[in-house]
DNA sequence: TCAATCCGTATC
DNA sequence: ATACGGATTGAC
């Protein structure tokens, strides 16, 4: 009774097996279930199949991972019903990295599939396939294109990069270098990513490159467009709607284009003969994926150039303690420039305490603006230049900081934020819970706390009202902006939402230092130097940046010297000694306090693990925190997998939450 | 002694 | 989720 119509279903002759992925949200079901594929089907079912098959008497997706010639498994093997599009969506390159990120974040390969694959378009795959079909179906050879005539080329941009050279020329003879990027500021990045990607076409291999926003997206798709010409590459993101971009999806998938450039799901992009893997500023919170299993684009594509022997560019204005550990560890190099050129590319940075002399101008004072920036900001709207003002969004969350130094007041027990919850006059861990009355400043020794409150926020009129006359322009959530031109105008922004001036800013005015500072998250300092960075690149080397923040403050030096690199290798060392990531890896566990509970005795924890918490959240749940020395991070990911696995074996009505290496630990 | 029902477990 | 097998219960 293989079928109700009995002797009509056969298998088919060769191979007759397949392996698959069934599409089901179960833990413990996260591992292939074999299907015999009929004769019919021959065709139609390959390795990397999208098939729909009988799972536990229901019709489920699921992914071919290979065909085989028989199976262990002891029962009699069901049929695959249909073959799901005529194109394998798994390539064996994708279906090993989906496993390996699973692995990473301890999730399931089809949570991670459904992440890199976007939904089938039947129409859209229809007509890729009449496309191809006119075409003659020949994939384009890039590489014959001519790129020899132009000899000096793509490095030529690169000269201010000493040891650039090396990586282009690794990436040019398809070697799997790896590298971290410090631009310049005011560098034209996106064309020198372009660049990068021609030389990794030239030697014929395709390239991946991620960007955080739709902003970035289109700055990289335009310099890509410009230096390799029109149709050599796509630009994928989940704002074109399923039909476009299924086709574009489907354009990669079929070889007929090899450089993508994209938000973060497209770091899983099926390029062939993939040669480069590049990230644009993966300090950005925007490159974490809000879906199980949660994972972070940085590690996906240091994952996949590992796997692949793609090469790896990490780049930006700003360096992650992240990417400085894989500088340190020897896995990638670092490429920067000399202190001599960049003082010539760099603005000059001045620091103004945010305990600013009294201003006289009253419109000035109620926009709480310290004097040095209030002139900077008229003699460059003077020289007829824009002036970029960058502020905060409101509404950070309330915390402790030291009364004297203002650096934000961790538990000394887990170095976790500290708090007061409402009623409570002793100030208690965020992680642990743990109350932490005998406080005392690690820096400067004082015993007092002062609650911060963070988000104050200043409106656009209220700056425009000390700059009479001047027009005024926002950019923000709402409503960004993309570039702005070279007359003077104030031109105020939220971190991240900075338009380009063509020709610089003549000054940047970065207000509320010290809120976004003190914030109760331990990645603050790296987050706000980060956000400084790319807001003053985009200043002219002649102009000014008034940061109002302490100059004493290491962040604040960071920027005044233009230190991304020094400042990382500084962030790192402090990670180390709170133990934090990436020294060692941490895992959060959330969820209703018995299933928490349930979950970390079900685990079996290496000998070296701690817990931290429960600590209760804002609603119903908990949260318990793991840590392990870094070498055993896989297998925290494995056992916390099978933990969550023996969980939903046994239908365990609550789920858990598990984040690996969570980036926001407030 | 056998059938109806319950519960646990595997799902190919 | 659903399906199946083994255990359990209840009626003859």
């Amino acid at each position: 009774m293989s079928s109700s119509r009995g002797a009509a279903t056969e298998a088919a002759v060769q191979l007759p097996i397949a392996r698959v992925m069934v599409d089901v949200a179960l833990a413990h079901l996260d591992r292939p279930f074999d299907y015999l594929v009929s004769a019919e089907l021959d065709a139609a079912v390959q390795a990397g199949s999208r098939v729909r098959v009988r799972f536990a008497g229901r019709l489920v997706d699921g992914y071919v991972l290979e065909r085989g010639v028989d199976s262990t498994h002891g029962a009699k093997l069901a049929f695959i019903q249909r073959a799901i599009g005529a194109t394998p969506v798994l390539t064996p390159e994708t279906g090993e990295l989906f496993r390996a990120v699973a692995d990473r974040y301890a999730g399931s390969f089809v949570d991670v599939a459904r992440l890199g694959i976007p939904p089938r378009h039947a129409a859209a795959e229809a007509s890729v396939a009449k496309l191809a079909s006119h075409l003659g179906a020949a994939p384009s050879t890039p590489d014959s294109s001519g790129g020899s005539a132009r000899l000096a080329g793509p490095a030529i941009g690169w000269g201010r990069y000493r040891t650039a050279g090396s990586f282009l020329g690794a990436v040019g003879a398809a070697r799997a270098a790896r590298a971290v990027w410090s631009a310049l500021p005011g560098e034209d990045w996106a064309s020198r990513l372009a660049e990068v990607v021609e030389t990794s076409l030239e030697a014929g291999r395709g390239a991946v490159l991620i960007v955080p926003d739709a902003r970035d997206l289109a700055r990289v798709d335009a310099a890509l467009s410009t230096r390799l010409g029109p149709g050599r590459h796509v630009a994928l993101s989940a704002e074109l709607g399923p039909a476009e971009r299924y086709r574009r999806w489907l354009a990669v998938r079929t070889g007929a284009c090899r450089v993508v450039v994209g938000t973060r799901a497209a770091a899983y992009a099926p390029v062939t003969e993939l040669g480069l893997l590049v990230i644009w500023d993966d300090g950005d919170d925007l490159h974490r994926e809000p879906r199980a299993p949660y994972p972070d684009t940085r590690d996906v594509l240091a994952l996949r150039s590992s796997l692949s022997g793609a090469a790896l560019l990490i780049a930006g204005y700003a360096r992650t303690a992240e990417a400085q550990q894989l500088v340190d560890s020897g896995w990638a190099h670092e490429i920067v420039a000399d202190r001599e050129v960049l003082r010539r590319a760099a603005p000059h940075i001045v620091a103004t305490g945010d305990d600013f002399e009294q201003v006289r101008d009253p419109a000035a004072r109620a926009a709480r603006l310290p004097s040095l920036a209030l002139r900077a900001a008229r003699e460059a709207i003077q020289a007829g230049a824009p002036v970029l003002v960058q502020v905060p969004r409101r509404g950070y969350i309330p915390s402790l900081a030291c009364a004297r130094d203002r650096s934000p007041a961790r538990c000394p027990n887990c170095s976790g934020p500290l708090a007061t919850t409402s009623g409570h006059a002793i100030a208690t861990c965020r992680w642990c819970g743990r109350p932490a009355g005998d406080w005392s400043c690690p820096v400067c020794g004082e015993r007092r706390l002062r609650a911060v409150a963070v988000g104050s926020g200043r409106t656009a009129e209220e700056l425009g009202r000390a700059f009479p006359g001047v027009p005024v322009r926002t950019s923000g959530r709402e409503q960004v902006l993309d570039v702005v031109d070279s007359s003077a105008a104030l031109v105020v922004s939220t971190p991240g939402a900075e338009p380009i001036a063509s020709g610089g800013y003549g000054a940047a005015l970065l207000l509320d230092g010290w809120a976004m500072l003190s914030r109760p998250d331990l990645r603050a300092a790296e987050e706000t130097l980060r956000r400084w960075l790319n807001a003053a690149a985009l200043v002219r080397p002649t102009g000014r940046v008034i940061v109002s923040a302490d100059a004493s403050i290491p962040a604040v030096q960071a920027l005044i010297r233009w230190d991304p690199a020094g400042s990382a290798a500084r962030e790192l060392l402090e990670r180390g000694e709170l133990r934090f990531p990436p020294s060692v890896r941490m895992a959060s566990l959330t969820g209703t306090s018995s299933a928490v509970a349930e979950l970390v005795s079900a685990a079996d924890f290496p000998d070296q693990h701690e817990l931290i918490g429960p600590v209760p959240l804002a609603d119903t749940t908990v949260r318990v925190l793991v840590r392990v020395p870094r070498a055993l991070g896989s297998g925290l990911a494995v056992v916390l997998h099978a933990a969550a696995a023996a969980r939903s074996a046994r239908k365990a009505p609550e789920a858990v939450k598990v984040v690996l290496d969570p980036t926001e630990l407030i």
